[in-house]
DNA sequence: GCTCGACTTCGAGTTAACTCTAGCATGGGA
DNA sequence: TCCCATGCTAGAGTTAACTCGAAGTCGAGC
């Protein structure tokens, strides 16, 4: 079974080394194991694992929540109904993030448009008469 | 016309008055007045343009790009071209973070479901034997 | 045998964006 | 007149998530 180095799994992950160390370090691995020299050695279990905890830090999870989710996940099968909570949970909060994207995005592109009309104008000031009457 | 005090200000943007006052003395605020003793009054357009702030808070743009902005708010028309090549990065910034969240979403609803088969099994271990089998 | 790159630990340093403390000023209500 | 909430400044403290430096180990290749 194909393992990585430290230096291949950051490469994978789109990661530094550094951070693996500290993900490590802050018990987010706790099944990684090392060679007689000491040495992290990654399987793709590890792999895959790190990309649940990347997917957790994409939603705004911080370090030490995912470490209680991993942590509940080597407790075995009397945590299967607080990880479906949190990945509930999860899911919400996502939700709630594409919402208020999708309303950034609305001002965005109203800025957009503005500053388009401005530069054909040449100057912002034919925005100054209408503003009130812009759409938000 | 309407003004704010910093604490009026601070609650309908949601914010702390220690957060306003961190941003004015970052230069986020060049058109905030005072009083003759020295206390801030946001008027409405201050308001606005802090709204805008948060907008571009909300697009992950740190504090310092943002004065970058105001900077060229102020200089006036000979930025048009500049703030309104910000906007398109900004969407682009915006549309590629949707895009991710997309990608998550769909690892966390993989996983919701993930863990309502192991519920409903009261094992995850119904998943072990499959799991190179399940669709991504 | 030697060198090199990649690995190790430990602990210190960095950065952003606040957040708070101390000490003081001000203005309105009882 | 006194009190209290709220405002002010300067500067220190906080927090998360790395990031790095120092000093040392290890295995491969020459």
């Amino acid at each position: 079974m194909k393992t990585y180095s430290i230096g291949q799994a950051a490469k994978v992950l789109n990661l530094t080394p550094y951070a693996l160390r500290y993900y490590d370090k802050e018990g987010l691995m706790p099944f990684l194991e090392r060679n007689a020299s000491g040495t992290r050695f990654f399987k793709e279990s590890d792999i895959a694992s790190l990309k649940i905890v990347d997917c957790l830090k994409s939603t705004g999870m911080p370090i030490k929540e995912i470490k209680t989710f991993i942590d509940w996940c080597s407790e075995g099968d009397s945590t299967l109904q607080q990880r479906h909570n949190m990945f509930q949970e999860r899911k919400a909060v996502v939700e709630a993030h594409m919402a208020a994207l999708v309303e950034t995005m609305k001002v965005i592109e109203h800025k957009c448009a503005y500053y388009e009309e401005a530069l054909e104008a040449g100057t912002e000031a034919v925005h100054k008469d209408n503003w009130a009457a812009q759409p938000r």
